[in-house]
RNA sequence: UGGUCCAUGGUGUAAUUGGCAACACUCCGGUUUUUGGUACCGUCAUUCAAGGUUCGAGUCCUUGUGGACCAACCA
């Protein structure tokens, strides 16, 4: 399928090796199974492309697979937000099923399990059963209602799914071994009685399976050949395996659990209970705020899906522990964006430029190449006056000769317009610069092909006509945490790490041309960033947010 | 104190399965440039440690060291 010259990382060396022992290219079958119970991180899109990666690999289906058994934290409004999100990353699912679809047959089998003597009835407290399930380090002991009889158990069983008990009156348990190292192999828990409305069965059910049970069966249900989770899953394969062997028939396909290293992002967290704290106590304002690592945020933020897949595929996938660093994401976005993002001016910071020489009362349309990496993207013109916003750091009285911008007695050129020269500012009592008082060489208009517009002026300024510009709201993002690994401190909490400035507000001034811009535009305000228009934005009153500023040499050599 | 897994530059991932440690990012230096952007060039590692097997070890073996995970009626 893709480039064979690319080097296959671990999960790929296991299909490979499974190919080439025999297992037949056509059963291979994949899954991507989210619990709606929160939106998709970054981290999310990284298995995303893994597994729907290998359907496009091996040209097998790829099942979008809610893991929907816990109905006290799943919502609608979740997996609608996951189906658009994997949509938009731009993959196509072979079926869309849930856990949910197999809970009669989930059921049938554990009826059986009762009457093979595999599962019991524990009647317990939960508190009981934890005691007795012992320690990392110390066996657990059987629970009194261990060896109930297959009788009893039959009924007290039909009488849990007829919600005829309380929540945490009795449990299912798998009857497998108390003494084993591995604590999830201590009888652990099948069912549990929750009566809760499950947002696709409603109140048809008041048992619901636990994870365990569930994820290994439905992989076999839907004869998924690879089961890829993370590694914090691995002790639960001998579960997994366990459950597997009571009822897999030998002429189907037995699905196989690996596991691989979850990603972990520098400055910011993945993990859905600590994104929904986020949310909830109000640090930002929803799940696709742009300053959230979810792929809605980093959508909104004006993050496209082929730089998703590029830094997920860039990254690879391995078993290490691992922090990736923000630097490789914001890569992807400024590789493609570069290509594809028309070249605007705006000033977020203005400070008032006259052109003395240049008639009050004249205007003129000056044209403006709109990506000079993409012939096909055209032109377009832009107005020039005598009053204009250059950007205040563009602008010293005296400097070095290091600083290529505007000071006084110095050229500068106005990208696709003129070369101009300071000659005076003035100044407010505290000595702040108000205005630049300049002159214009009216032979040296940019394209004119006049010998003046072709002389060599060290700097380049972007700029925009006041009368002409128009005013819109930026906003502009820093990293949520001001800690590399907020979370991965034993002794603080990560929401002490909150990075009070992660959002700033300001009015930045456009050139006209923005004006019809519509929420998901993007464009690259030159010498500053890309920015995309929010979908708070209206004809009245335009929003635009920054995706990721241009790279800046300038900046480094300042902190120096 | 039991079990499972992991260890390659600042970061992430490779290494034809035992044969010259490669790719991308970052950093630093340079060339080009009407974006201090882009593009291009260059610098940056004795593969956690110590032994062992071998003509040859990042890869196999042994012993350490360091880290992650496991005691939810969560997934």
């Amino acid at each position: 399928m893709s480039d064979d010259t690319k080097s296959l990382n671990f999960i790929e060396h296991i299909i490979e090796d499974d190919l080439a022992n025999g297992f037949s290219k056509n059963k291979l079958r994949f899954r991507f199974p989210p619990e709606p119970n929160g939106y998709l991180h970054i981290g999310h899109a990284s298995s995303i492309c893994l597994n729907f990666g290998l359907g496009l690999r091996y040209n097998a289906p790829v099942n979008l697979r809610f893991d929907d058994t816990n109905p006290a934290k799943e919502e609608q409004e979740y997996v609608d937000a996951i189906k658009r999100d994997v949509e938009w990353l731009g993959f196509n699912w072979a079926e869309e099923v849930y856990a949910s679809d197999y809970f009669q047959q989930l059921y049938d089998w554990a009826v059986t399990f009762i009457k093979e003597g595999k599962a019991y009835v524990d009647s317990q407290s939960a508190a009981q059963i934890a005691e007795q399930k012992g320690t990392p380090t110390e066996h657990g002991v059987a629970s009194p209602y261990r060896d109930r009889s297959v009788a009893e158990n039959l009924a007290l069983f039909n009488e849990m799914k007829e919600c005829k008990f309380a929540e945490g009156e009795h449990v299912l348990r798998a009857k497998i071994d108390m003494t084993s190292s591995n604590m999830l192999m201590r009888d652990p828990i099948m069912y549990r009685i929750l009566h809760k409305a499950h947002h696709r069965t409603n109140t048809d059910w008041c048992i619901y399976p636990m994870y365990d049970w569930t994820h290994g069966e439905s992989d076999y249900l839907e004869q998924v050949s690879h089961s890829f989770c993370t590694l914090e899953f691995a002790m639960h394969r001998e579960l997994y395996d366990w459950f597997l062997d009571q009822v897999v028939a030998s002429d189907k396909v037995r699905p196989k659990q690996r596991e691989f290293a979850r990603r972990n992002f520098s400055h910011t967290v993945v993990s859905k209970r600590k994104l929904l704290q986020l949310v909830e106590e109000k640090v930002v304002t929803s799940w696709d705020d742009p300053r959230m690592p979810t792929i809605s945020g980093l959508r909104r933020k004006g993050y496209t899906a082929e730089a998703i897949r590029n830094f997920s595929n860039t990254i690879g996938i391995a078993k290490r522990e691992n922090v990736v660093d923000v630097s490789l994401l914001e890569f992807s976005i400024r590789e493609h964006l570069n290509r594809v993002a028309p070249r605007v001016m705006a000033v977020l910071d203005p400070l008032k430029v006259v052109i003395t020489n240049y008639p009050k009362d004249q205007e003129e349309w000056l044209e403006a190449e709109n990506n000079q990496e993409d012939e096909s993207a055209g032109y377009r013109t832009v107005p020039f006056s005598r009053e204009l916003y250059i950007e205040k750091e563009d602008f010293r009285e005296e400097a070095n000769k290091k600083f290529f911008r505007l000071k006084l007695g110095n050229e500068v050129r106005l990208k696709n317009g003129y070369i101009i020269k300071a000659e005076s500012c003035t100044k407010d009592t505290d000595g702040n610069i108000l205005e630049v008082q300049c002159t214009y060489d009216p032979k040296s208009r940019s394209g004119s092909g006049t010998e003046e517009s072709l002389r060599k002026v060290k700097g380049t300024l972007h700029w925009v006509s006041i009368k002409h510009a128009i005013p819109a709201e930026v906003r502009l993002y820093d990293r949520l945490f001001t800690d590399e690994t907020p979370d991965q401190h034993k002794d603080k909490d990560f929401m002490e790490f909150i990075n009070p400035d992660s959002l700033t507000v300001i009015t930045g001034y456009l050139e006209p041309s923005l004006k019809t811009a519509q929420p998901e535009d993007f464009f690259q305000f030159q010498r500053l960033g890309y920015f995309n228009v929010d979908t708070d934005s209206s004809a009245e009153k335009l929003v635009f947010n920054k995706t990721v500023g241009l790279r800046d040499t300038w900046a480094k050599m300042q902190q120096k």
